[in-house]
DNA sequence: TGCCAGGTCTGAG
DNA sequence: CTCAGACATGGC
């Protein structure tokens, strides 16, 4: 089947590497100045702009929709930025982040990727699920690159083979969701836009799969804004900037998030999240960029993003 | 060398 | 219903 690269500018500011490797995917690799890797069937290469770039109305448009989508892109996108920029509190990291976006993945790999996260490093985690990629189709592309493993392809990987990928525990929580997904008794695309308690209701008869996870995958591959995935991270941030330290519970964070933020919820939760990991700059933390994190490198945010994908 | 990692599951109270 | 502990694995 013939494949034709091509080449789109995609309007907005986009930190690539924050939003590629901040913890939202797990499967782009750092290609010199560019980032590979695979969204779905299509092989994908995200490139920093040339500044003297200029857009090219004979590009194909639904191309340049498509990942305009994916990299939370879209009018809709900018709407809730601009909502979430007039909360006084959350401003400051909003706009410190300027290229911050979120991404709307596909919906069974980031069941997985999620799955995979529990009680887990990043490190770890891309890992995997590079093993777990291997069982996938290869892509045509000038780089490695591999569509995830439909759920029937992994509910029939051998519980011994997954736990070699450094599943552990876990593989049995990947094994059965996978078969139940590839049953239909989950039914992922359904979900896709619901109302954020009905979406995580449905997730959360999945192994493996509780409030926190259930909640990452309606939010990052659902369409659900306003889910609100609450993790030590984002606990400890709701805390410190909105209850002046005092504990908190899960369930009231996230409550908090959603009377507060209603369907932006979300993005304000990758804000609060990615402010925090910057600022701690936590061990075992990627070191993004390859330099100490700041501020102002963020501030100079990319006027586009190049891409190149095979359609 | 231990501790820790974008939690979840389980059993006890 | 709330709440410790356990939980595979490997990086730091």
């Amino acid at each position: 089947m013939p494949r034709v690269w091509r080449r789109v500018r995609l309007d907005g500011p986009v930190d690539l590497a924050h939003t590629l490797q901040g913890g939202q995917a797990f499967r782009w690799r750092r290609q010199a100045d560019a980032f590979v890797g695979a969204v779905g069937a299509r092989a994908v290469r995200y490139q920093a702009a040339p500044a003297d770039a200029v857009d090219a109305a004979a590009w194909p448009r639904a191309t340049r929709a498509w990942h305009a989508r994916y990299l939370g892109l879209t009018a809709q996108d900018e709407a809730a930025r601009r909502r979430l920029a007039k909360d006084p509190v959350l401003a400051p990291a909003l706009a410190a982040h300027p290229g911050l976006r979120l991404l709307r993945q596909e919906p069974w790999e980031t069941c997985v990727a999620f799955l995979t996260s529990a009680n887990n490093n990043v490190l770890r985690i891309e890992k995997i699920l590079a093993a777990l990629a291997q069982k996938g189709e290869p892509l045509d592309a000038p780089f490695a690159a591999r569509a995830f493993p439909a759920p029937e392809v992994l509910a029939r990987v051998p519980d011994a083979e997954l736990r070699r990928m450094g599943l552990g525990y876990r593989a049995p929580f990947v094994r059965e969701s996978a078969r139940m997904v590839a049953r239909g008794d989950v039914d992922l695309d359904a979900l896709r836009g619901g109302a954020p308690d009905e979406v995580r209701d449905a997730l959360l008869a999945l192994p493996g799969v509780g409030p926190k996870v259930a909640d990452c995958i309606a939010l990052f591959a659902l369409d659900v804004g306003g889910a609100f995935p609450v993790d030590r991270w984002v606990l400890r941030a709701v805390s410190e900037s909105f209850f002046e330290g005092r504990p908190l519970t899960h369930q009231a964070a996230r409550e908090f998030a959603r009377l507060r933020w209603g369907d932006d919820a979300g993005l304000a939760q990758q804000v609060l999240f990615h402010a925090l990991r910057v600022r701690e700059a936590a061990p075992g933390v990627r070191r993004l960029g390859g330099k100490q994190p700041s501020a102002s490198r963020d501030a100079a945010a990319l006027p586009g993003a190049w891409t190149r994908s095979s359609s």
